[in-house]
DNA sequence: CTTTAATGACTGACCAGTCAGTCATTATTG
DNA sequence: CAATAATGACTGACTGGTCAGTCATTAAAG
């Protein structure tokens, strides 16, 4: 173990645990979940997890983070203005089940932070993140409506805060379906409901881009 | 020899322990929570839970049916055939909507009991029920699509099956975003939302029934 | 008086967080 | 180039508190 580039060890060193958490909250949920075990999968020992993190909380909230960046790296690169509005909306909706098909393993993380928003003693913390994220994710949305509408390829008269809330829901809960029941295959039930919702947004003047 | 009300009080008390124990497990989280707690809030001692409950896991899935119950029977009294296809769809989101508004306080449990369905030993337990809960669901709207098709009020090739599936999600999503984002109002959200999806499934002879 | 229900003090397992000590590496000295 | 000192990342045994589940005792019912 040298220390030697001790900035980038130590920065690589604290991903390296986080990463571990997540597995292990992952599999056996935060409460469950003891700090030994955390220290075992991170092949380390448990007092090192003090000197990176303040508490288990803390521990907690840092893979939080990290599952985070690890959702919009991958979403992000998926919106390109020069693709036709409705093509932009499904495949972002796409790029989120495709994301949940090749990372079922930290489904159950999303899970664990929603409950942690719901009741325990730190829910404001992971309360407000969430709602900053939500807020993040339908402004994604809505701006992909809002300019399909001055291109005039969607209704102007579309309420895209709705949609923007309702699609985002709709992958939340899609996928929180196929988690608990794996015969589901989120992929095609998105096409056979992006079909009509999309028809239903397309401008009158407008042919079928789905 | 049971005494004489044995069937009425037993049966009673074990529900007065389920929804105490409710309370305590959606303000505090279901780890979070002591078997005191649940007895004080019940207004009787510990030892008493043991005698209704084989253990913690026991209450919590009784909570579980319970909090299932609650919600279907609210659900099931808005479903009438004799209504327009589209405003049967939309009515019953509407309920939804209108059974969170006005239970704020479970929706917690029902974090709760997503991520006991995620993680924890008892995960298969949960997770199947989960899965059969929303197996039902989907049926609901499915059949009502099936209906609609029949009737000729919607397009004959929608695929029931996806709209089904992404209708429940949408639900659970926009609730959870309601719920960690209190500006945020589902009514309104779902209308705009269902306006221009009811417009694309509507069969092309339909007018709107919105 | 017998039977059943309820109680709450008690116990033993468990675990978050601590801290005195180790040791590999780096810096200083002769 | 040793020999020695300083550093600080890392360790894991230990502690103090918590809490699920038990059971001897008491209360209520019949």
């Amino acid at each position: 173990m040298p220390p030697r580039h001790a900035d980038g060890d130590k920065e690589l060193k604290r991903e390296r645990l986080v990463t571990a958490a997540a597995q292990v909250f992952a599999t056996r949920g935060f409460r469950n979940a003891t700090m030994d075990e955390v220290a075992q999968a991170a092949g380390t020992a448990k007092g090192t997890l003090y000197l990176y993190f303040k508490d288990k909380e803390a521990l907690f909230y840092a893979v939080f983070e990290w599952l985070t960046a690890q959702t919009i790296g991958r979403n992000a690169t998926v919106n390109r203005e020069d693709v036709p509005t409705a093509a932009r909306l499904y495949a972002l909706a796409e790029a989120a089940a495709q994301f949940m098909a090749e990372n079922r393993e930290w489904f159950p993380l999303t899970l664990e932070v929603w409950a942690a928003g719901g009741s325990t003693e730190s829910r404001e913390r992971f309360a407000t993140a969430l709602r900053e994220m939500y807020a993040q994710y339908r402004v994604v949305i809505t701006d992909i409506i809002h300019t399909g509408q001055k291109r005039g390829e969607l209704r102007a008269d579309l309420d895209a805060d709705a949609l923007g809330a309702v699609l985002i829901g709709a992958m939340d809960g899609l996928l929180l379906q196929c988690w608990f029941d794996s015969s589901l295959d989120p992929l095609p039930l998105l096409r056979g409901f992006f079909e009509p919702l999309l028809r239903g947004m397309q401008a009158d003047n407008q042919g079928d881009k789905v």
